[in-house]
DNA sequence: GCTAGCACCCAAAACGGTTTGTGAAAAACG
DNA sequence: CGTTTTTCACAAACCGTTTTGGGTGCTAGC
């Protein structure tokens, strides 16, 4: 008994004294084996320690139990962090957990694009596309490929074209601009990212409905992502600044790094929050649930659309058909003291 | 030609007249294989669009250019963050880009001991354990069945017995105390964690010898991990509360977020930070650097540590000798209002 | 002219499983 | 008792690559 080698199949059917298909049939229940000899082979297995090897299983239907998650901004890493850094954690961690209860494990892949990329970063069974970009190369190649995957949040040059788990973008922002106006604003402005997202270009969608609805101007201002809490004063500037007509007393930050950047700035020039501005964010619970004061968030439950795009990339990958609803679960606000007066 | 099918060795080899045998020697520029034939069939395979299975190939050397990554507080996602979220966020990020840049792909793994785990999450050629406990069954696990692994800080019951990526703790912890001494202190206190690992033992370790040295009673608190901001309350109690003998006037947080929720209680208790107490957190960059005041804290530079991780890692699972040196790189201490006195 | 050496290519085996088709023995049937 | 069916196990083919070990035809050496 070498213990250096892997035992494989060949080995398990020797010491049962069987046939590798008998070893096979009897350890996976699909051909017809009797009760005893099965118990013994399961026995004998289980005392020289095999392991069937994915590999060598995969390469029967090219599936190796392996799903991957596509974080679009992921790179960004290298310098900075992503806006709505806990967001992508948490998206990631709960993507892992949801894969392993069915059977799968999850890869974490920048982009697979890449002229260099290795050969693994293709080899999962199915993709999850986190807000990928406008006409996204990764969305054109894994469709190519006819390798399946599911989105979230669609490509906004192509929506409709992929299985994608529609966002609610439409209604978080409503829910929030709807608080804002509650809790005693009158002129809700916006304050966007420049990323080319559908989580983007729907809230700015939806805000200028409902802008729309209420008879009140618009007022929308675009800051890179990449900026976070640096926007700060630039944002200040352009909202409060001497050259700015009216000043919004409600704001709406779609990510939780600027506001958590605009609620410090607002500090320093004598804006008080809640009393002078009305201060709720899209999304980064955490720099905003400990802030002073701390921040009314959207909580998007990032665990929830990951187990959910974990659901439909498993039925993709397994090829049944998908009776999940493509949604993601609705998102609630966690008011806080940025948008409680008195 | 049928688009549905992926392309094969075979198919190569059928369009370009040669055998398999010279394809494979050809694209891998392995065998002797005239020039012109080798361009050929180049130019073949790139036409029909022909990538190698990964799987198949994984099957001859038992690699499939896959790492795993095993985050051991990952699993507390489903309820709570982790500390120092955004450090395993860009770890993991940092790691699976830093594994792309060598030719892997990266995993994300809960636990492959769990019973239920599925066989492709312990399918990759290396792992990197992140913080292990002690006796951790993972680092038990892979070392029974011979898969190369590291891990970031050891398994303090284990120490040294592993290949291990050494965390400089002792010398990361007296950077923050001398830092404490030099801003003011004369009393400092640690407040530590509960979890069973290296960064917690070593951290009390240093601290105890470093109170020896400069003859200070030590006073050393610890709260679990998983409370988070929450334990602001008690840990105030502790260090403050009426039944306190002498008062801290320094203190050296571990987690970021007992950091930040110890900042936020000691405010509503009328102690300032930091003229009353000097605060410096281990770990945790994103949520002390917002707070106000902003919290002196330890930047152990994730990015840093998985990139040699995974350096280290792709060494093993080509058994390549080891080079790199086996420690992570040196930490830095961000300075911050809550030790600016004046 | 015969053998060596070289350049080039290929057939077959191997990797470790699953799937398909077949055969032998035991059981059921007439 | 002969025939059919059922039960159980196995041999062989297969998945898509790489690796091993030839084999062919040409050139060079004697």
């Amino acid at each position: 008994m070498q213990a250096s080698e892997r035992p494989t199949i060949k080995d398990v059917a020797k010491a049962a004294g069987v046939s590798p298909t008998t070893v096979s049939h009897a350890l996976n229940g699909k051909g017809v084996v009797r009760q005893e000899t099965a118990d013994r082979i399961a026995l004998v297995a289980g005392k020289i320690g095999y392991r069937p090897s994915p590999i060598a299983r995969g390469l029967q239907n090219s599936r190796l139990g392996l799903l991957a998650l596509v974080i679009r901004p992921l790179r960004s890493l290298d310098t900075f962090l992503p806006e709505g850094v806990d967001y992508f954690l948490r998206m990631a961690g709960a993507a892992s957990l949801a894969a392993m209860e069915r059977g799968y494990s999850m890869m974490l892949v920048d982009d697979p694009t890449r002229p260099g990329a290795p050969l693994s970063a293709t080899a999962a069974d199915a993709y999850i596309v986190s807000e990928p970009f406008a006409n996204d190369p990764v969305l054109t190649m894994l469709s190519e490929r006819h390798i399946p995957f599911v989105s979230v949040g669609s490509d906004p040059a192509r929506r409709g074209q992929f299985i994608e788990l529609a966002t609610r973008d439409w209604e978080e922002t409503e829910l929030a601009l709807d608080h804002l106006a509650e809790a005693g604003a009158e002129r809700v402005a916006l304050l966007t990212g420049t990323d080319q997202n559908a989580w983007n270009r729907e809230s700015e969608e939806a805000y200028l409905a409902w802008c729309e609805r209420r008879g009140q101007t618009p007022d929308i201002a675009a800051f890179p992502e990449a900026e976070g809490e640096r926007i700060g004063e630039a944002a200040i500037e352009r909202f409060f600044g001497a050259a700015t007509g009216t000043r919004p007393d409600g704001l709406f930050c779609l990510t939780g790094r600027h506001a958590a950047g605009l609620n410090a700035a607002a500090h320093r020039h004598g804006i008080r929050v809640p009393e002078d501005l009305l201060l709720a964010a899209g999304s980064g619970a955490l720099q905003n649930r400990i802030s002073q004061p701390s921040v009314t968030t959207l909580d998007l439950h990032p665990e929830g659309i990951a187990a959910r795009a974990v659901e439909v990339a498993v039925h993709l990958a397994e090829g049944t058909p998908l009776t999940v609803p493509l949604e993601v679960p609705r998102a609630t606000l966690d008011v806080r003291e940025s948008t409680m007066r008195g």
